[in-house]
RNA sequence: GCCGGAGUGGCGGAAUUGGUAGACGCAAGGGACUUAAAAUCCCUCGGGUUUCGCGCUCGUGCCGGUUCGAGUCCGGCCUUCGGCACCA
């Protein structure tokens, strides 16, 4: 054994050592309970930065603490390898998307292997690969067969410098985060998930979601956004048409004193009279998003409906702030109970009638919209009841009197997925002439992405251009036809990749036993930044592959851990925009030699040059310490400041243990470990085991974990073995320590377990465990309380009763000081260490 | 505006059900070793007070409450970070 702790030398060794051993492989061993522990797989970027790192130590910390536990764990790894950043390097430089993207997970692997992750190599994918993106195809024709794919005109967010449909978050203030103009609304042909038809499940899935972080929960049935109420119909006076109105408060029915029509309602251009008026409110609200939103911009169309419970005439409105998209596009207005309304009455000069009234009853002129519970007045026979009892109570009669009925509405619309972009998986459709949109047969799968196109960055999708792509026959009539030339949202590739994982890639995509086995993700670990989309995504996909007999489950991931965000300061220049900390030094831009302005405290992104990489940390400290440094700043779900500060105390830590070891290495070797009983130093050992184990099993508190096992060698390291019983004490401390912390910093303790004679490697070795009776303390520190203020401290045993150490407290010579001449009320012993005297006032 | 989370020493953070606030680590200061430095080891380390011996006292964002006892529970605020945001 060396003298010097060598992190370098050592993990490069059993790095290779365990990649050529194939240690981490998973073979399905059906003598074990599995567990799957996955990790959201990265964009190959160019780069790995500490937030991939947190992540993935967390997932590898908790995958080789399963395997220690007796489990058969499955811990794949691959690459989210279609996007934007490949393709916009293509631009840039002309380098291909897919040697960018390849080369990139190249280097990105070696990064990952040089942290010591435990993944199972031979199930490594990259979603740019046909043999991964043939299944979104066939997924899509399965789902096109279904009616869960269809295509629609839509109104999208359109970028006419890139010529392409942006997603909602490449908007940024209402411009190409790419070219920086600005974004207008289109129209566009585009192709769509179903996922609306999934939304009652999707949110009743919610209740079952138990592993998963409360807020997340909460963020999904936010977006998913059910509201119940009632659509009724208008009707237009003189006229057979009706408006259909959505509401969720049929309550307030008799205070609906107008109606409003988005400015999209087919209705609108019918019934407005000045209609150039009406094209400019149009022209605004197309182009209007919640920020820049008009709440009182409308117009009265000149036209008159009937409102239905009370017939009384209402005028009819066209307003900005009305959406097409949700309901019917068209709303009763009850400016009395709801605060747009109110503000949209109040410039219009629209009567406003309360029917609801709270508890003090009074009914004056309202300064604002009263949107509370209430007893019903000026409502007819409703008048009187309390709100919550007349909504079913209405319900109940618009629907007896086929006025109208009870209706539900979801905030979530329907996944569009279709991009204007090359480095995607193509859309298996042909258009023919004769029969229209026809699925790719399934023989004829993969649609292969042609890899040798030039790039210019303008004029639409980029594969209308490609002539031998686009020309086609028709599956049907194998008459000449044309491909769809867009390309799927990469979310579809990341919505069932860990379907994919659960065989090798050497087995067939889809087999069945292998998805029943290890289906679903017992533990899921990635950002928060996915709350919505991508766990979304992968829950509806789940449930649809449930329905075509793939899988077997309702709910991908059982657990979920989302880790927060490593962040860092970032620094921006006025003219040169966002600069790395090298070219902000001294408050000056190098490039310009401005005054640099410091920017907030952001995640790590590529974008904002804020990016701290491993290599530097692991080149000087090695991994085991970047991992246990790590993991020791916070709780992983909290957001962490990157600094390292600090990640010497890390070092030092692994330092010192291979200084206890080396310095008892002969010791170490001769001695069997046993430690079931005597001395403090087994004592504290068996107290580290239970820590480590409930910190890891609560709630992953991997810092408290490494915090008690730092406790243990600062007492191993002080303790002074003399007799052969102090040695065996050592000797069961020291193979315990190694044993808890080799899922924290494995290289070492592999290396140190092999130093101290042990054969077989750490990994194979179970998890150590305590006994409850030699982790007791025999003696203890009894604090005394008089009226909950601590007034002295007795050494004694552990073992006296609460009544001797009752008698203790009282007979206190402190105690008896503060309690001379004063009654004694109460006393009261606590978990058997604290004794609490409760004096007469 | 609505829905979540957070606020504890100079810093990162501990404190499982209300029961010794500040574990563990960083930084800082002092000392040992060394020709010197690094490394290592030892001591101190929330504020105030003190006869420096214990002791007393204040202290977990602010105000109040419940309790023998509150970082933890309740009510009301403040700050801050996330998410959603014309959703009828």
């Amino acid at each position: 054994m060396e003298e010097k702790y060598n992190p370098i030398e050592i993990e490069k060794r059993w790095q290779k050592h365990w990649l050529d051993s194939a240690a981490d492989a998973t073979a399905r061993d059906a003598s074990k309970p599995k567990f799957y522990c996955l990790e959201m797989f990265p964009y190959p970027s160019g780069k790995i930065h500490m937030g991939h790192i947190r992540n993935y130590v967390i997932g590898d910390v908790i995958t080789r603490y399963k395997r220690m536990r007796g489990f058969n764990v499955l811990h794949p790894m691959g690459w989210d390898a279609f996007g934007l950043p490949a393709e916009n390097a293509a631009i840039l430089n002309g380098t291909p998307a897919s040697k960018w993207t390849l080369d990139n997970i190249a280097y990105m692997k070696r990064q990952i292997a040089k942290i010591g992750c435990s993944y199972d190599w031979e199930r490594e994918l990259a979603t740019c690969t046909p043999q991964y993106y043939k299944w979104n195809q066939w997924f899509f024709i399965k789902m096109f067969e279904r009616g869960l794919a269809y295509k629609k005109n839509s109104s999208v967010n359109w970028c006419a410098q890139c010529q392409t449909v942006l997603a909602n978050e490449q908007v940024i203030e209402d411009k190409c985060w790419r070219c920086d103009s600005t974004v207008t609304k289109k129209e566009l042909d585009q192709w769509f998930f179903r996922i609306t038809a999934y939304a009652e499940e999707l949110l009743a899935g919610c209740d079952t979601l138990a592993g998963w972080p409360e807020h997340v929960v909460s963020m999904q049935k936010n977006w998913i956004g059910k509201s119940t109420g009632a659509e009724l119909d208008f009707p237009i006076e003189n006229s057979d048409i009706k408006i259909r109105i959505f509401t969720t408060r049929p309550d307030t029915l008799f205070g609906a004193t107008f109606v409003c029509l988005s400015p999209a309602h087919p209705l609108a251009p019918i019934l407005a009279g000045d209609k150039e008026r009406l094209s400019g409110i149009r022209a605004q609200y197309d182009k209007q998003d919640a920020a820049t939103a008009q709440t009182t911009l409308g117009m009265f169309t000149g036209k008159y409906a009937v409102n239905p419970m009370n017939g009384e005439r209402v005028p009819i409105f066209v307003a900005a702030f009305v959406l097409m998209e949700y309901g019917t596009g068209a709303i009763m207005s009850v400016p009395a109970h709801d605060s747009r309304d109110f503000e949209f009455a109040k410039a219009h000069n629209l009567p406003i009638i309360q029917v609801i009234t709270g508890e003090n009853g009074a009914s004056e002129p309202l300064e604002e919209a009263y949107e509370g519970a209430g007893t019903l007045i000026n409502s007819g026979d409703f008048t009187g009841l309390h709100n919550k009892e007349a909504i079913l109570k209405i319900n109940e009669y618009i629907e007896k009197n086929g006025i109208g009925v009870a209706a539900v509405k979801y905030k979530l619309r329907d996944w569009g997925i279709s991009r204007q972009r090359y480095w995607g998986t193509p859309i298996p459709i042909i258009y023919c002439k004769e029969c229209g949109a026809v699925p790719v047969s399934e023989g004829e799968l993969p649609v292969i992405l042609p890899e040798d196109i030039e790039l210019k960055g303008v004029g639409g999708s980029p594969l209308a251009a490609v002539d031998s792509f686009v020309s086609a026959k028709c599956p049907r009539c194998h008459r000449p036809a044309t491909r769809d030339t867009d390309t799927m949202d990469t979310f579809v590739d990341s919505s069932w990749y860990f379907v994919r994982y659960c065989s090798k890639m050497t087995e067939p995509a889809l087999d069945k036993s292998n998805i029943e086995h290890f289906l679903p993700v017992d533990q899921y670990i990635g950002g928060v930044e996915h709350a919505v989309l991508h766990l979304l995504y992968s829950r509806f996909f789940t449930r649809v592959l449930r329905d075509l007999n793939i899988v077997a489950v309702d709910e991908p991931f059982t657990r979920l851990l989302t880790q927060g965000m490593v962040c860092k300061e970032t620094w921006k220049c006025p003219e040169h925009g966002w600069l790395f900390p090298e070219e902000a030094q001294g408050g000056k831009c190098s490039l310009c030699k401005q005054p640099v302005v410091r920017g907030r405290v952001e995640k790590m992104s590529k974008s904002k040059k804020n990016v701290v990489t491993p290599d530097d940390l692991t080149e000087r400290y090695g991994a085991d310490t970047a991992r246990v440094f790590s993991l020791f700043a916070a709780p992983p779900e909290k957001d962490i400041d990157w600094s390292d500060q600090g990640v010497e105390g890390s070092y030092r830590f692994l330092n010192r243990l291979w200084t206890l070891i080396y310095s008892n290495i002969e010791k170490l070797k001769m001695h069997k470990r046993t430690g079931s009983s005597g001395g403090p130093l087994i004592r504290k050992t068996h107290q580290t085991i239970n820590k480590v184990t409930q910190s890891i099993e609560r709630d992953y508190h991997f810092n408290t974990a490494i915090a008690a096992l730092m406790e243990l060698l600062n007492e191993a390291s002080s303790f002074r073995p003399s007799s052969d019983e102090d040695y065996a004490a050592l000797c069961f401390a020291v193979h315990s320590m190694l044993l808890l912390l080799s899922p924290f910093a494995p290289h070492v303790c592999e290396e140190l377990w092999q130093a101290i004679g042990e054969k077989k490697s750490v990994f194979h070795h179970p998890w150590p465990e305590w006994d409850e009776e030699a982790a007791k303390e025999e003696e203890i520190e009894l604090v005394i309380q008089i009226d909950g203020k601590v007034r002295a401290k007795e050494t004694i045993s552990a073992a006296l009763s609460d009544n001797d150490k009752k008698a203790i407290a009282l007979d206190n010579k402190k105690i008896v000081e503060l309690t001379t001449g004063k009654q004694v009320k109460q006393v009261i012993v606590v978990r058997g260490k604290l004794v609490s005297i409760v004096l007469e006032k």
